[in-house]
DNA sequence: AACGCTATTGGATGCTCGACCAATAGACAA
DNA sequence: TTGTCTATTGGTCGAGCATCCAATAGCGTT
């Protein structure tokens, strides 16, 4: 052996790259382990770095907990509901959000949701992102909203409203889901979309149909298969 | 002065009363600063103590704060609705619980509820108390809702889904109304009183406006009068 | 090939927390 | 009143945390 202590050798990179890859790997804590792990040592063992070296980065931890969050949050976004719509009417990329929003993949961001707003009563920088966060989720929601409407696909009485009352759904719905989730009814796993069909004046089981075939083809936008919704509930024909 | 030293003075108590004394202050302390506030040291503070007789009385911290989230959940549950009803009929009383549920009185056990969930995650004690708290939330919810139908006031589908669906708007709205609360439009206040006129098959309106009767009249079970609903939006008369 | 800039290290400091324990003093019974 | 039991104290200990800083070594520049 050349040496006998474990000899570190230093990595060194340019600052936009290292600090890339500490807020990346925070992202992912955030959302596996929970934003209270986001820790200066705990990310810098990660990395197989010096926990000074996140400070010099970071001065203020609470900043790097705020920016994983809200990269978190804007990937799953994007994810959700890509900022330029792909291919297909305003209604297919709906469904392709309930089948994601509401499929197994979904639960950890649902939970780095509830992790985010809770710890906020303590954290006033994070509390800021969260909030950025939540006015661009439900923009875009309402945006798409619209869209739909100029398109003729459905009718809400308020876009804006409309939006807010699906988030409180899947909101509810995420939260019960980090204690139910097993042998939950299908009328409970539906109520999301159940809401979208009522305020947007759609067909009941309209909407239903669409996101399950969603889920099917695997179009439920970011790749692999989520789980289907409630398999149980074959919703009915849709009526237009 | 006779000593210059605070001269601190002991108070002995009966166990029992002093357990109580500190799982009491525990809960306040929970419903009004979070559960990561219930530390040996601040509960002793607050109680004019020492640190080492709270953890005399809970050799293990996490138990106390079990302890504090099941003393304020079942409280609130009993003034939500009381194990044994008082006179009125179900609707009366489903009502009397919408007038609390939605009012601003509880923000904080709103609030407690989405802290509780999160501090699940990395407390198994407190998971296990909370998923008591639910069950019995839950059945509760329940029972009334087959006392109604008992009664020929209502007609859910299944009251028990009926009342995880409840339940799941309500929560849903508790996590917003940490951001939100203010100019919110009354569609969305009005969600989870419109979600149960659904499910049980009543007429639009007709309990959103028992609601409010109760809200009016400080029946709003436990003392207080707790804030209107939403105050821009006057339900439609009953329609039965 | 030598230099200088700075990304990175290694260590120190002080904080809050849960947990543990021998000593003490209040209350109740004899 | 005296004595016993035990509720309560007061202090200690180690772990994990953010924050700060002087020294060091990697890398691009010259």
């Amino acid at each position: 052996m050349s040496s006998s202590a474990p000899a570190k050798q230093r990595v060194r990179k340019s600052p936009k790259a290292r600090r890339a890859e500490i807020v990346g790997r925070a992202a992912t804590l955030a959302l596996t382990e929970g934003l209270e792990c986001i820790t200066m040592r705990r990310v810098a063992e990660d990395l197989a770095v010096r926990p000074g070296l996140i400070s010099h980065y970071f001065p203020v931890a609470e900043e790097l907990v705020a920016e994983a969050f809200g990269t978190a949050a804007s990937e799953e976004l994007e994810e959700l509901i890509p900022a330029e719509r792909p291919a297909g009417s305003a209604l297919d990329q709906l469904a392709r959000f309930f089948a994601r929003a509401t499929g197994a993949r979904y639960d950890d961001m649902s939970r780095l949701w509830l992790n985010a707003r809770h710890l906020s009563r303590f954290r006033p920088v994070l509390a800021e992102r969260v909030a950025v966060q939540e006015a661009a989720w439900r923009d875009r929601i309402t945006r798409l909203l619209r869209e739909g409407t100029a398109e003729g696909a459905f009718r809400p009485a308020d876009p804006a409203v409309a939006a807010i009352q699906i988030l409180v759904v899947l909101d509810g719905l995420g939260v019960h889901a980090n204690t139910d989730r097993s042998n939950r009814p299908p009328a409970v796993t539906n109520m999301a979309v159940v809401t979208a069909e009522r305020e947007l004046g759609l067909p009941e089981g309209s909407l239903l149909a669409l996101v399950h075939d969603a889920v099917a083809s695997g179009t439920a936008n970011g790749a692999a298969a989520s789980e289907p919704l409630a398999n149980g509930a074959v919703p009915p024909a849709p009526t237009a």
